[in-house]
DNA sequence: TAGTGGTCTAGACCACAGA
DNA sequence: CTGTGGTCTAGACCACTAT
C-alpha cells in the first residue's frame, strides 16, 4: 500500500444502477464517478479503488468498469499509472468542449443567444468552398452569413456554407435556432469536426458589426463538420470578439 | 448488402503482426489501417469489412479489432453507424495535435526551431500562478520567458512557470532543447493539458520581439499541463504571430 | 513479493438499419 | 429477415511499481 494521498472507497451509492434500461452501465458508472469528482467527494489527488475490486463490489465485469474509468481519463479528470493506481487530476475541472455549436454553448452557460441573418443565398462553390466542403467546384451550395449576439452584445460573425441538400434552409428558422439544431431536426448527426483556430485584424466591415475599433484583433475559427456517414455537411469561417469569447481545449495522451 | 459506396476487403497484408512483441496488437492493427487510409488504399467513403469478419480473418478477437477501429474513430478518420458499417471520413486527413510542445511541432514539420531565453529566474508564486499551477501562494517557482523562432523568423513568446522541483533548470539547456524534452529527460511524462486559446493586441514589447506593428493581433494560449500522477508541472502563457501559427483541433462525438 | 493497470480471448445478447 | 455495430461477461496472462 503506497503512501500516496489516500485510498478512497467511493460509497455504496452506485446502487441506483439501472441494469435493464437503455443507458449503458459504463455510462452510468462514469456519470456517478464524474459527479463525485466535481463534488469533491473524490478530491484532487485521491486514489480510486482498483478496477477489480470496484467491479466486484458493484457486481459488474472488469471491462465495464474499465470503460467507465477510461472515459473519465479521456476527459482529463483521471490519470492512471500501472502498478500505482488511478488518481484524480489536480487543477480545476473544466467541462469539455463537445461537438456543439456556439448557440448551444451560450444557451448552456445561461446567456441568451440572438442571431441576425446578414445574408442567405444560393451560390456555386468556388475553389475554396469546394475544397473545404468536399464537393465539386460549381456545385450549388447555400451561403449563410450571420451575426451572433449574446445578451445584446455582438459576439461573432458566422459565415457558413452548406451542401445542396440544405439550400432550402429558411431565414426565419436561422434567426430562431442554432444551425446545428436545424440540421439535427433534419436527421443529421454531427460526428467529426476539424477546426483551425487563429487570429487576425478585423476588416472594416467586421469591426463595424462587432462594435470594435478599426483593425482590432479578432479570433478566427474555420471548421468542416462531418455527419455520421462521413460526409461534410458544413464548412464555416467564423470570427469572434476576443474579449468575449475563447476556446477551451483539453488534450489527453493516449 | 446496402448500396453504399462499396465494400472493401483490406488486403491480407496484416500478416506481419508481431504477436509476442511489446507492441499491442490493437495498435499494430490500427497503424496498418491508418496507413491504408492515408495511402488512399482505403479512399474516402470506403466501407470497412465488419468487425467480426475482420477479427476472424486476422485471427484476433473481436474486442481487439474493435479497439483498433475505435482508436481511428477517435482520431476522426473513421465513422461508425450501427446496422450500417464503418466508413472512411471524407475530407483531408489531418494529423492530430497530440500532447506536444511547439518545439516538437516545428521539428516534425521540418522547420528549425530556435530559442532565446529572455529571462529565467526563481520567484514566488503570486495569486495567478498559484491558481494556474495548483501550488500555495508564495511557493518558490521558476519563471522562464523565451522567444521561439523558426527558420530565423520570430514565432512566439513563451512564458512558463514551473514548480519548485524544476528551479534548477538551466539556461543553456533551454536554448538547445524544448521544455517538454527537458522534462521528459527528468522522467516526467505529460498526460493531460488544459488550454485556452484566444486573441488580443500585442503589447509594445511583444510587437518588438515578434517583429510586428504596434498593437498587431496575436494569438494567445494559456495552458496547464499535468503529469501522470495528476500534478501540475507547467503553467504557460504564450503568444504567437498569427500569420505564422494556428491551432488545429479535431473534435469527435463519443 | 504483492498490488496495480494493460492486454487479450471467446463467447453472448441486444438495438438499429436495410431489403 | 439479415447484417451491422453496441454492450456485457468471466475469465487469463503480462508488465510495471512499490515494499
Amino acid at each position: 500500500m503506497p503512501q500516496l494521498p489516500e485510498q478512497r472507497l467511493p460509497v455504496e451509492l452506485f446502487l441506483d444502477l439501472d441494469r435493464g434500461g437503455p443507458v449503458p452501465l459504463y455510462y452510468q458508472v462514469a456519470s456517478r464517478l464524474e459527479r463525485a469528482i466535481r463534488d469533491q467527494t473524490l478530491p484532487a489527488g485521491a486514489r480510486l479503488e482498483n478496477e477489480v475490486a470496484l467491479a466486484a463490489r458493484l457486481g459488474l465485469s472488469r471491462p465495464t468498469i474499465r470503460r467507465a474509468i477510461q472515459d473519465l481519463v479521456d476527459q482529463g479528470l483521471l490519470v492512471r499509472r500501472r502498478g500505482i493506481g488511478t488518481q484524480v487530476v489536480h487543477g480545476k475541472v473544466t467541462r469539455n468542449v463537445e461537438l456543439t455549436s456556439l448557440f448551444e454553448d451560450l444557451e448552456r452557460s445561461g446567456q441568451k443567444p440572438e442571431t441576425s441573418v446578414l445574408s442567405i443565398e444560393q451560390v456555386v462553390a468556388d475553389e475554396h468552398v469546394a475544397e473545404g466542403l468536399g464537393v465539386e467546384r460549381g456545385s450549388p451550395v447555400l451561403h449563410i452569413s450571420r451575426l451572433r449576439s449574446a445578451d445584446g452584445v455582438p459576439l461573432a460573425i458566422l459565415d457558413n456554407v452548406l451542401p445542396e441538400a440544405f439550400v432550402d434552409l429558411d431565414r426565419a428558422d436561422l434567426e430562431r435556432h442554432g444551425l446545428y439544431q436545424l440540421l439535427r431536426a433534419r436527421g443529421v448527426t454531427m460526428r467529426v469536426a476539424k477546426q483551425r483556430i487563429g487570429a487576425r485584424a478585423a476588416t472594416t466591415k467586421e469591426a463595424g458589426l462587432l462594435d470594435l475599433p478599426r483593425s482590432a484583433p479578432v479570433l478566427t475559427m474555420s471548421r468542416t463538420a462531418f455527419d455520421n456517414s462521413g460526409v461534410a455537411v458544413e464548412f464555416g469561417q467564423h470570427c469572434y470578439r476576443p474579449d468575449r469569447y475563447s476556446f477551451e481545449v483539453t488534450l489527453v495522451d493516449r
